[in-house]
RNA sequence: AAGGCCGUCGCCAAGUGGUAAGGCACCAGGUUUUGGUUCUGGCAUUCGGAGGUUCGAAUCCUCCCGGCCUUG
């Protein structure tokens, strides 16, 4: 009997070529969709967002002659991450969303419903079963690899989980949707926050009001108001509207007095210790490695870590702005050992 | 009131006769399943105003306007 996969589709090329890959290897595939979030109420125009999203997954799922169907996961996706992405901003952090709703939401509302035994993604990571554990590693395209956004997932999800993908090319990717005539080869690759349409700080608004402050350099001098804490994060250039001497970096967002604390020294950016919470390990425990790396933003290589205890992880260099919020993934080289979120370390 | 200094892009600022550097800010793109970073491109036909000298002026001269400092 054929093993039974749905593949989580977002309605672009990576999912729509995992089915495809799928089907050549002889899975009984069938196509799914979240809906996490209503488009309209969100603000998107037509033709823009979710609902649309779901109309060309249905129409990859025609072309290959597989089942597609929608799963409502709403109510879950607004209490963990919308709640959760406005409390933040809130208090002055910069969450992530993304590594939150991977295991709670994807790997949790939505692959609870469904209805056969594996989910597939069209993540470019790798994974292998080893000494009875699955272990992931990034992608062979390193341009491509999303492992830092898979931190917090557990056996049980990985178990459960393929990512045909895991080899290819991203070109390649293109190429396998377009053999089989999918209209959507071409489509662009990002997307930006995938429930706000647009500037997530007006999204925001609808929930609180910006409250305006100081700016003050590191030394405590005033030198300018800012439009609302949430407007910032740790390291941000931008936005400040102050000319200066030099480019100003946002080095603190001090929350409890409404403060923006930048500065035009770099260096200031620069932390070899920050707090971390709500780990996750991949292995189920933090693995007896030695040769740890941890990574504080997608797009950033992995730093040394000289060790992690009671909740302080400290480097073996510093790091520029080191944000309360995001992901610290860990890893050993390759592979993906876990995570947690960067909090304050007073 | 007199003497001195100064007035160049939103801010800072080069340029003292040869046809407007640069930094910051801002804007537009690229990169990116968060935010941010970063990269690329754009950004004064014009130098407080009006005249004059000159082949040619932001740069020299005259007057006016504005700001700062010093002495009354």
């Amino acid at each position: 009997m054929t093993k039974s996969v749905t593949v989580a589709m977002s309605g672009g090329v990576d999912s729509s070529a995992a089915a495809i890959l799928l089907l050549e290897q002889g899975w009984d595939v069938r196509g799914a969709t979240m809906r996490h979030f209503d488009s309209k109420a969100m603000g998107f125009a037509d033709g823009e967002g979710l609902e649309a999203d779901i109309e060309r997954a249905r129409e990859v799922c025609r072309i290959l002659g597989i089942p597609y169907r929608v799963i409502d996961v709403q109510q879950e996706f607004s209490r963990e991450i919308i709640d959760y992405f406005v409390k933040e901003y809130r208090c002055g952090n910069t969450p992530n969303p993304c590594t939150r709703c991977n295991p709670l939401i994807k790997w949790g509302a939505f692959l609870d419903r469904l209805d056969t035994g594996f989910m597939a993604t069209g993540h470019y990571v790798t994974v292998e079963e080893q000494d009875g554990l699955f272990r992931v590693f990034r992608a062979e395209d390193r341009n491509r690899d999303q492992t830092y956004m898979l931190w917090g997932l557990t056996q049980r999800m990985l178990a459960r989980t393929l990512f045909p993908l895991d080899h290819l090319p991203k070109s390649r990717v293109r190429e396998i949707a377009k053999e089989h005539d999918l209209p959507i080869h071409d489509s662009p690759d990002s997307q930006e926050n995938c429930f706000i349409p647009g500037d997530y700080r007006v999204f925001l608004r609808k929930y609180f009001d910006e409250k305006p402050g100081d700016i003050v350099l590191h030394d405590g001098t005033k030198i300018g108001e800012h439009k609302g804490l949430s407007f910032y994060t740790i390291g941000q250039r931008r936005g400040m509207e102050l000319p200066w001497s030099a480019p100003l970096f946002v080095q603190e967002i001090d929350a409890a007095n409404n403060r923006l604390i930048v500065t035009d020294d770099p260096k200031r950016l620069e932390t070899t210790r920050f707090r971390i919470d709500r780990v996750n390990w991949l292995d189920g425990a933090m693995p007896d490695i030695d040769d740890i790396g941890v990574q504080i933003r997608y797009n950033s290589k992995p730093v040394a870590v000289k060790g992690i205890a009671d909740g302080v992880v400290t480097l073996e260099e510093p790091v520029r702005a080191i944000t309360p919020g995001q992901s610290a993934v860990f890893y050993h080289r390759a592979r993906l050992l876990g995570g947690g979120i960067i909090g304050r370390i007073s």
